[in-house]
DNA sequence: TAGTGGTCTAGACCACCTG
DNA sequence: AGGTGGTCTAGACCACTAG
């Protein structure tokens, strides 16, 4: 079903997760993989660079590839913006810790002009706005808003919005994977309205990401802002030159 | 010299920020385009999709591919994961502002455990700690720390602190071009000392980002701490599924 | 020199979108 | 149906690293 060159990143990705390599082993070549999964080295080379974007691997220019430094400190919860599915904030933890919402608010309202710049739409478009508050094991950790046209989504049930992800429930109804992000992150402080919801001091430092979300045709579905407790997120970012 | 396919994604990235292509434009199909620069699709193909992983175009299967929004608020400044030249500060900006430096720190002092384990050398190994403050149209911005191992330079002089790039230094000493930037984005608060550095009121906001950089061998040669004022800077981040 | 990753060709077939 | 991007093959040559 899904290409070969990414089955071969998840297959290489899963032998380093389970320590078959270990940090700082050389894997084996290029030419030696290709034969070993049978496919040409240029198959080979896509799966070794999405490999290498993700912060698995190094590659070295007439040396070899290199497993790198593991995924790290486990106590903050990072959100990156080179995994397979950094975008819905249950689904990159549901296996690691307990993730809960608080659904605060949800209303049908008109876009307004910088809503609607954003999602490309008309200004008077209806859209849903969602307030939420995410809780990490009980602990109330970031407060999401999302904005989503009603003409992608017609409605949502509650009970996504409290129990399940988002992104998910709009994959499946739509029938259109996630494909774009592009995200603005800021630090600020939190404010009355937003440090009472988390129940911390006003004035504490906050990790702003707002962006929008598209699907694979092109068309944005979500722009969203998050306000994030610094004390408990972090971003990772990675970067391969040329 | 380059190669093919990053002089035609440069050619291409020209022409949008000329104007030639507008936002929301089609560009040329992968077919045409091939024809036009006589490469074969599979080139064109890579130099399109370093495109759009800058987040100039917006590839659509099935549709084409079409200029994407413009690269935004320039009152702010911004650094983000998939640039060109990311790296450095001055390479970033030093034809849109005045940027200069003012050195407050220079000392060769024992990396100690921390800063060894980020750059992979023994704990007892010389390093040189370095504290920068930028300014930006001499209003100070941010305060940079870095580190890095006497075994990778020697002696760094004092003027390439005060008024050049450091990472063009580096890359012209050693011979060799910067490859990697992993970073960690943080949110935080402006101490004391930090603050009366950049003549701002203790308790603003901050965005911190460390990380480390790494040359074509793989080998580590800075570790970096920045503290950003909030209000200058801001972070963009762009994301590309499968 | 042998081995490695980096780039490129000239095809081919598939999956998706639109009229 | 015709055009678009997505994937893949089976080679080739180049640039870099090491012993």
């Amino acid at each position: 079903m899904a290409a070969r060159y990414i089955d071969i990143k998840n297959s290489l990705k899963q032998a380093i997760l389970n320590n078959e390599y270990r940090v700082g082993d050389k894997i084996p070549s290029e030419r030696e993989l290709a034969l070993h999964y049978d496919v040409t080295r240029v198959t080979l080379q896509k799966a070794m660079h999405v490999l290498e974007q993700e912060g698995f691997i190094e590659r070295i220019h007439g040396k070899g590839m290199y497993v790198t430094k593991v995924i790290e400190d486990n106590v903050y919860l990072l959100n990156n913006g080179t995994s397979d599915s950094i975008l819905g904030f249950s689904r990159e933890f549901k296996n690691q810790v307990k993730v809960s919402s608080k659904l605060i608010t949800l209303n049908k309202i008109a876009a307004g002009e910088y809503i609607a710049a954003q999602l490309d739409i008309h200004a008077d478009a209806d859209i849903h706005y969602i307030r939420r508050i995410r809780l990490v094991d009980n602990v109330p950790v970031l407060i999401e808003d999302s904005y989503i046209p009603c003409a992608v989504i017609a409605s949502i049930p509650e009970a996504v919005l409290q129990k399940a992800s988002l992104y998910e429930y709009i994959e499946n109804k739509t029938g259109r994977k996630i494909k774009f992000y592009n995200s603005v992150i800021e630090a600020a402080l939190f404010d009355e309205t937003l440090s009472a919801l988390l129940n911390i001091e006003t004035g504490s430092p906050m990790l702003k990401v707002s962006g929008v979300t598209k699907l694979e045709d092109g068309k944005a579905f979500n722009y969203s802002i998050s306000f994030n407790r610094a004390d408990m997120f972090k971003i990772k970012n990675s970067w391969v030159g040329k």
